[in-house]
DNA sequence: GTGATGTTGACAATCATTATCAATAAGAAG
DNA sequence: CTTCTTATTGATAATGATTGTCAACATCAC
């Protein structure tokens, strides 16, 4: 049986309070910051319970950190991401999907699924690259 | 200066065997198996200059753990992957070159680029699902 | 051949993540 | 409300991939 705990009500208000991809040490600091005592491995089974469950999308940085996103549940997205601040937007991909699901059967592939990200820099940093 | 060492030419055609992502680790274990006294750092040196060179694509597993895989330089592609046995194709994109692109600018963010993998059954892998 | 220095490899160090497990608290039952 | 069962928590240890360290070594210009 599944029981609510404010800790797991924290981890999912800490994650919609950020727009951008985060890793669960940065989410288990900005809580530990607003004064809950939770604990590391709380924030990581919460995180993980949440993605397995459509809640969050996950995806790994560049340096091999696991980076989490509060995501509208139950719809197919993919994302936007800014290299800079990490800032992200949803973003439909119809096109995509149908090329993926062709090429996959092109190849005798079958059950495709698959990763697509768009990073990019975000128009409040791309100014700096201006200068 | 950069110099040739029978270890990275080793690690080079290690790679090329394989026609799947393999991880450091597998890579390290099979030179290990062939005979070389390789060290394993000098694997994951040899593993990064390739990936930083373009000899080379690289990804994270599910797992978190880093995987390479032989590639064309100097040509632009992604990867048709089996989950099962990890056996890869390298495929075109260019509607998805040019869809990331639109979607990007369409957003205002500007040096996109993008992470497009496709994951299946290969079609060896695909059999003994339909028993 | 010789010397300067890029490279190697064994091992220690790092760091994110997971496992452990006694203490705690959610929720069902009375 | 009280009690009991057991899911959950959290401090900490353990894991495991990857990177840093540094003396010994090998490559290549000369």
């Amino acid at each position: 049986m599944r029981r609510n705990t404010w800790q797991r009500d924290a981890v999912k208000a800490a994650l919609d309070a950020q727009d951008a991809f985060v890793s669960a040490q940065q989410l288990h600091a900005v809580l530990r910051d607003d004064g809950t005592g939770i604990g590391l491995a709380t924030v990581y089974r919460a995180l993980a319970d949440l993605a397995a469950g459509g809640g969050a999308d996950s995806l790994q940085s560049a340096e091999g950190e696991a980076l989490y996103r509060a995501c509208t549940p139950g719809q197919h997205h993919h994302h936007l991401i800014c290299r800079t601040c990490g800032v992200t937007v949803e973003i439909e991909a119809d096109p995509v999907e149908q090329w993926a699901r062709a090429v996959a059967a092109a190849n005798g592939f079958t059950r495709p699924e698959h990763v697509v990200d768009v990073f990019g820099l975000c128009p409040a940093c791309s100014k700096p690259a201006e200068l």
